[in-house]
DNA sequence: GCAAAAGTGTTGAACTTACACCCATGT
DNA sequence: ACATGGGTGTAAGTTCAACACTTTTGC
């Protein structure tokens, strides 16, 4: 008997990956110089594509192991995009994803067979295909998701300091926020522990560590608080 | 020369979208039986397969137009889902659209080869597959288009009252809103014009019937206004 | 002792929420 | 004349935005 869908048309799907990272000064984009044809040598995302035995979850995952090394990554799906003629070598549909990585745990000493640059967000060169275009959805996705999660965390590492945290609000937004509406603003949600140790990297005077508390956060979601920023 | 990707899956890709319509009393979901094995004649969203020729958008409104007849409707991608085994009968990517329709538009005299069922909001029937994840998702995003957008508007006739207007919030939000406080809000955007002629069939009074006006709103989006309901 | 970043409170303005009565009309 | 839904304003509470000085420490 026929297969029930084997009239229809089967196209490549592909995955590519908006990794942002933040390196305590400024949000950065992990680019890969394309290595196949066509459009070899330009710059373009990591993608990477769908095989018959992975879900998309799965598949965007892998891509972003093979690229950096890292596991257990946030990644969130972004949008499909899928125009006819997108890619110049061939029809194929593109889902896309972005992910969150604190710089402290990606170290350039992991080899992949992919070389990677960061960029400054706002200095991202010209990319192949839409992934301009994917980047710039994906940046208008993480400002929204800050603002009601606490996703900015993902950005940072364990413990960190409140001055750290709203350098990174800035540099997400791209706009200068005041530092004591901020405090207020962030400790009111209360699923910040503070510690006892300080950070003395940024100043003589040293800021004290925070830590996200998870388990108060789940307890919020769970009553349906908003994190607005 | 071997193509590029030629190493690569090919998969099924297919459309599902999940129709909103409003009545003037309730939010409603469009679903058809499905007419085709496995899970032949239980429901399901209208769905299709995109076609190597088509772009995922324009798949999404010939299913649309498929199923209703409707050409120009309010259509926006929603997500992909692709778990391995999420199609009983084969590896199929979905790609998901919600579509906003006011049911003055809709009227049942449009044969297509599939019949389509109206089901309010939260009568929804368990459905095929992962469409009732679906639904949840497209109602999510529903809600939070309606905060930022003037979304709504789809969903009604071109002239509509205020208190129809509310009645839509209400149908959406599942819960009430003051109507005072309501007309303040909606009317502070500045995106509706009064006109003089009321509409007669709610009340004995009556109630003015209002216009969206489309040119005010895209000024107001050229500056950044937040449309928060 | 001074430079550099961390930390801390208050006030006015804007917005949100709650709430109750009169109006116009068809029957 | 009455029942039905349409239309209107205000006051209290809450949230947001603006703003400047003191503290700590390494050099």
């Amino acid at each position: 008997m026929l297969h029930p869908y084997s009239k229809h048309d089967q196209h490549y799907v592909a995955l590519d990956v908006i990794i942002f990272g933040f390196d305590r000064e400024k949000l950065r984009l992990l680019l890969i110089e394309r290595d196949f044809h066509p459009e070899k040598g330009k710059w373009s995302l990591m993608g990477g594509f769908l095989g018959k035995d992975e879900n998309p979850d799965q598949a965007a995952a892998r891509v972003l192991e093979e690229l950096t090394g890292l596991t257990g990554i946030y990644l969130e799906q972004l949008a499909v995009y899928g125009d006819v003629n997108r890619d110049t070598a061939g029809r194929v549909i593109s889902i896309t994803y972005y992910a969150l990585i604190n710089s402290e745990n990606f170290n350039n000493s992991y080899h992949s067979e992919y070389k990677g640059t960061w960029f400054v967000i706002n200095q991202v060169p010209e990319l192949i295909f839409d992934h301009n275009i994917m980047v710039d959805k994906a940046l208008r996705r993480l400002r929204r998701r800050c603002r009601t999660q606490p996703v900015g965390l993902e950005l940072l590492p364990e413990k960190f300091t409140l001055p750290q945290l709203l350098r990174l609000y800035e540099a997400i937004y791209q706009q200068e926020f005041d530092k004591r509406n901020f405090r207020k603003k962030i400790l009111s949600f209360g699923v910040l522990k503070k510690l006892e140790e300080k950070d003395k990297e940024g100043s003589r005077k040293g800021a004290f560590l925070y830590q996200f508390e998870k388990e108060k956060y789940a307890e919020m979601i769970e009553k349906g608080v908003q994190f607005e920023i």
